[in-house]
DNA sequence: TCCCTAGTTAGATGAATCTCAAAGCAGTGA
DNA sequence: TCACTGCTTTGAGATTCATCTAACTAGGGA
């Protein structure tokens, strides 16, 4: 690499193996590669604090200097998981001046939600 | 303890945090610690392929003789991801003469894909 | 009782992860 | 141009995790 990437690529990392439920049909090893990261990004109690402040953010976004200061954590270390989930495909952000704003991808989290999805299956076994 | 403990205790971690979407309120610290480790189980390709087969076994359960062939892993390791599975409460298991048999755990899954639920959130930015 | 199979537990090892301090880059304003 | 703030990247130390082999427990059948 030339010298030092830009600060903000966002890594599409997982195409969207969308949306059929885990309870209907098991997943094939490739679909499961391609979503265990996401889930794995979701695995860290920082970091779904993080998505939540995110995603549940008014405006629909929200700038890093409001979310450091939530944490007894530095601020590098927030930066670190901040790029866990941008990696994870499971928020983006940008920079406008000086501060740096985050969103979440609501398309990922519905992924990956219709994937734990059990409703047919519940009502199956509910009766 | 004792001198080992019962083979299939099921710990039950985490209270069920239960399902506000991560997108209309921000979770807890305390609800954040208990949702992440089932999150965390699901962060890894073979306990993902391990949950889908288990939760869309034809009766609902499957035995570990079928699980095991189906995986380029030791023995051991399958019964250490269904471990972390059972530990994070996405399965249970129980005995039967010679084989051991796993189900899902419905209502866990549930809680975590109402938490990922982005219904609102989308339809609200969709338009 | 003895042996065989199914599955788990224990212990060890290499890889990945979390955290911080220090350094670097980007933008603002004097 | 220079200094200041906001955020990210780098590098290091400590912890956690995935995997294996070996040993163990539980049950079935001769």
């Amino acid at each position: 690499m030339s010298k030092q990437g830009p600060v903000l690529t966002l890594t599409p990392v997982a195409a969207e193996a969308c949306c059929t439920p885990l309870s209907s049909q098991a997943v094939s090893a490739e679909a499961a590669a391609d979503l265990a990261p996401a889930f794995k990004a979701l695995g860290d109690p920082v970091r779904l604090r993080l998505l939540s402040m995110i995603a549940s953010a008014d405006d629909g976004e929200i700038c890093v200097c409001d979310l450091t200061p939530a944490f007894d954590l530095s601020g590098p270390t927030i930066s670190h998981h901040l790029k866990s989930l941008r990696e994870a495909g499971l928020i983006e952000g940008d920079r406008r001046g000086t501060w740096v704003w985050y969103r979440a991808v609501p398309e990922k989290l519905a992924a990956l939600s219709a994937l734990l999805n059990v409703g047919t299956f519940t009502a199956a076994r509910a009766q």
